[in-house]
DNA sequence: CCTATTTTGTACTCATCGGTACATAATGTT
DNA sequence: AACATTATGTACCGATGAGTACAAAATAGG
């Protein structure tokens, strides 16, 4: 009935992601992203809206496929143990294939735009809380297997990890110093003791 | 022999540091500093030389007097718990005073400038391995009078206080939850158990 | 094959960006 | 009081920002 898209959205939608990842969302034009997604400009403001809704979508897109990535890195272990060290050494190897060293688009976000624009707190608050809970389930687990001592409060120690992996994100962004993290994210287990 | 300045000059940096601290730098113009300064353009440029040297200027007295007031907050307690205690519950009730609840400058650099600017990298990073410096002291008092659990190991131990201060100061700067970010606060001092 | 409909590329809009030229105002020295 | 020197305010610069108008191109249905 109609002319048809002649490129692939999803595809152009994680080009986008990558580059506001890599950039920061003020430091990308849009002049960047038509490029990274090879698309022109009314092609992209048809398709997506504009710079913030595309950054809207590209954000949602992160933290769905970040959780899940999460959730099943987590759940590939043997052990509780073993399954967070997967996870923080993960972040430091480059975030264990695809990823670049760009840190967070999460928590990137959290310091660049959460702050004056409550859509993107809310997004970014939510992506928190639910790997917070992705940890406390792990951490009762492995209370309950006996792994883990049982003293900890699952919550709070999840928290902490949640607090860590941010801590180790922007600090591999900043300066990526692998050997010096892995200590850190090694160090983050004697949380479990 | 001349026209003297009609602003001081560290006023007017303080002021400069805020508006940056507030929106970030890509997303502070130099009409904004102009405006908070309460000075002409023709007088910034004469005075600090350009926007990325003013941020640089801004950044360096912000390490300067950051590291000092921890210093002070850290010798200031009774016991090593109780320094740290200071620190991290300080950082939730809007910094004890006259900060406002943008996290910590540095920390916002580590994540918008540092990865593309390598200024900026050395600036952050040695900011942190002088805060890491400062546990890792007090740690090491702490293990030496006795408070402390002699297993620890100060270094690392230090790091990750240094971890969860960033951790901390991106949660709070993204969600100022100050019941939830007090619990947390609390829980990294189990660290020292 | 022709037409209605949507996408695409080019070329523009206006606003704002960081930075500056220049004339005027204010000082210390003589 | 006159001058050299520096600071200030206005008004501008070219470049780039996000967003759009419009005509050409590509398809599906008739």
């Amino acid at each position: 009935m109609v002319r048809p898209r002649e490129f692939d959205e999803q595809e152009a939608l994680s080009a986008a992601m990558r580059v506001f990842w890599e950039k920061g969302y003020e430091a990308t034009s849009m002049g960047d992203l038509t490029e990274r997604m090879g698309i022109g400009r009314p092609s992209l403001y048809a398709a997506f809206g504009g710079k913030r809704e595309l950054f809207e979508a590209a954000l949602r897109a992160y933290t769905k496929s970040s959780l899940v990535y999460i959730e099943n890195k987590l759940r590939s272990a043997t052990s509780v143990r073993q399954s967070l060290i997967g996870y923080f050494q993960g972040m430091v190897d480059g975030s264990a294939g695809n990823n670049p060293d760009f840190g967070c688009l999460c928590v990137n976000t959290m310091v660049e735009l959460a702050p004056h624009d409550s859509l993107f707190a809310d997004i970014t608050g939510e992506y928190q809380t639910r790997l917070t809970e992705l940890f406390r389930q792990l951490i009762d687990n492995g209370m309950r297997s006996g792994e883990l001592p049982g003293r900890l409060n699952p919550s709070s120690t999840a928290r902490l990890l949640t607090l860590s992996a941010i801590g180790l994100s922007v600090t591999m962004k900043a300066k990526p110093d692998r050997e010096y993290a892995k200590q850190v994210a090694a160090e983050i287990l004697t949380l479990l003791e």
